[in-house]
DNA sequence: GCATGATCATGC
DNA sequence: GCATGATCATGC
């Protein structure tokens, strides 16, 4: 037993495909509902490991480690990565000591057989299709980038801030929050704080474009290649891009490229970023790299004080969920944790004409998110539960969460089709649609040490 | 002149 | 029809 070769294990793994859980298991251990239990009756009923006598590698002469990972059905039928894929805890302890060849990432994540299965809400596990498997490698273009991700990781250990590290630090290779509750602490070797558990995933953005690309064939568009990868991080490739147009006004770049643009400002940013990225066409959303990442375009108008004449807005504000979910399920949580910001920045100079400023990649401090953003969180959700107080008053109706002075991130207002474009609140009242905003001078921060911002 | 409630424009 | 990026408009 235990003597599979390659072929093998997807040839095995091809008998169980559009099957449920259910069907699957000769043991009937689905009866018993637990966590990771698709994986133990795919290695019981399919490849007949005994798994009860068995403690680590699967597959250990190939050293490949089984896994198995929950796709989910969009309304618009396209599929996405429920979760990212979690690996092995990191401790920080011994992970400082090493490369990132003898890394335990890399030691043992190098190869994943990886089965998809379909996840359905409300449905019980046993109902759960598996829709492939696949072996998961990486091409040598995610390797640098993963590679990258690493050093990073690496870095702050070293730097004694294991504590600041946040999913959204990294590309593709990330350190999510793994533990029995919020409050699992590990030491860290160069600093006497305590830092949250930690275990190096795959982001669920680099999940969903791993599964469409096996499920759905889906075609996206690189902007780099391993040649340049070998030389730069993809941070700075990125403003390798964008550095010569610093400094050129939204027409002098236009012409630059040979655009004729007469379109809205929105549109003529999304054009010329796509000109140069050397995007075909004008998909922005098709770019490998910021699909894998979830690396997320905004841009940013600023005057000439270097302050952006708006404050900057998310998804609107699901009530019910805000008062239900924990923090750390939270979508605003989520949101600030995992992505990256493009920031596509503008200045008015004082002729009124737009002058490029350059480009910042950012994600949000996780000191930042368990600060400020979870004081935000906890401020609407304890207002949620007592009943938020809406009064009339001369300029429509104005409620009680947190306004722009809260704290200097972010606040809440409303964004909705007119006034009357109203969701209900946990405690039955109705009120125009909100969303959460980032405030005016949070990002006019974030945003003033790039070059040329006064 | 900014904060805040309201609303527009676009794309799916 | 709705979500979302973007922006308006007026009271303080």
């Amino acid at each position: 037993m235990n003597e599979y070769n390659r072929d093998d294990i997807l040839s095995m793994a091809e008998t169980v495909y559009g099957k449920s859980v259910k069907d699957i298991d000769k043991k009937h251990r689905s009866e018993k509902e637990t966590k990771g239990m698709i994986g133990h009756i795919i290695e019981e009923s399919v490849y007949g490991f005994d798994i009860n006598s068995r403690s680590e590698a699967d597959f250990k002469e190939l050293g490949i480690e089984l896994k198995t990972t929950p796709l989910k059905r969009n309304k618009n039928g396209s599929i996405s990565a429920k979760e990212r894929l979690v690996l092995n805890i990191i401790n920080y302890m011994k992970e400082a000591h090493v490369t990132f060849e003898t890394s335990s990432f890399w030691t043992k994540n190098q190869e994943i057989l990886l089965y998809f299965y379909l996840w359905e809400k409300g449905a019980p596990i046993q109902n759960f299709k598996v829709l492939k498997a696949v072996l998961l490698t990486y091409s040598e273009e995610d390797l640098s980038i993963i590679r990258n991700d690493w050093e990073i990781i690496h870095h702050k250990i070293l730097s004694g801030k294991a504590h600041e590290l946040s999913e959204g630090d990294t590309m593709y290779l990330g350190a999510c929050t793994k533990g029995v509750n919020a409050k699992s602490m590990r030491q860290q070797p160069f600093s006497p704080i305590l830092a949250k558990q930690r275990a190096y995933s795959l982001k669920q953005s680099y999940m969903t474009t791993i599964a469409r690309q096996h499920l759905d064939s889906e075609e996206l568009e690189r902007i780099t290649d391993k040649r340049e990868l070998r030389e730069k991080s993809f941070e700075e490739i990125l403003h390798a891009r964008f550095n010569p147009y610093i400094g050129m006004s939204v027409e002098e770049i236009s012409q630059n490229l040979g655009l004729e643009l007469n379109s809205a400002f929105k549109s003529k940013v999304q054009q010329l970023t796509s000109k140069i990225l050397d995007i075909r066409g004008n998909k922005l959303d098709s770019i490998e790299e910021f699909s894998k990442a979830n690396i997320v375009f905004k841009t940013i108008r600023l005057n000439k004080k270097g302050v952006p004449k708006e404050s900057m807005s998310f998804k609107q504000i699901d009530f019910k969920e805000w008062l239900e979910l924990p923090f750390e399920e939270s979508e605003i949580y989520n949101t600030f944790e995992t992505t990256k910001f493009l920031f596509v920045v503008f200045q008015f100079d004082d002729e009124e004409n737009l002058i490029f400023k350059g480009i910042k990649l950012w994600n949000m401090p996780e000191e930042t998110i368990q600060g400020e953003i979870y004081g935000l969180w906890k401020d609407v959700r304890d207002k949620l539960e007592k009943g938020v107080k809406l009064e009339k008053s001369s300029r429509g109706i104005k409620n009680n969460l947190p306004d722009s002075s809260f704290n200097g991130v972010a606040h809440i207002r409303p964004k909705a089709r007119n006034a009357e474009d109203k969701v209900q609140l946990p405690d039955g009242q109705m009120i125009t649609k909100q969303t959460y905003w980032l405030n005016s001078s949070y990002v006019a921060k974030i945003v003033s040490d790039i070059d040329g911002v006064e």
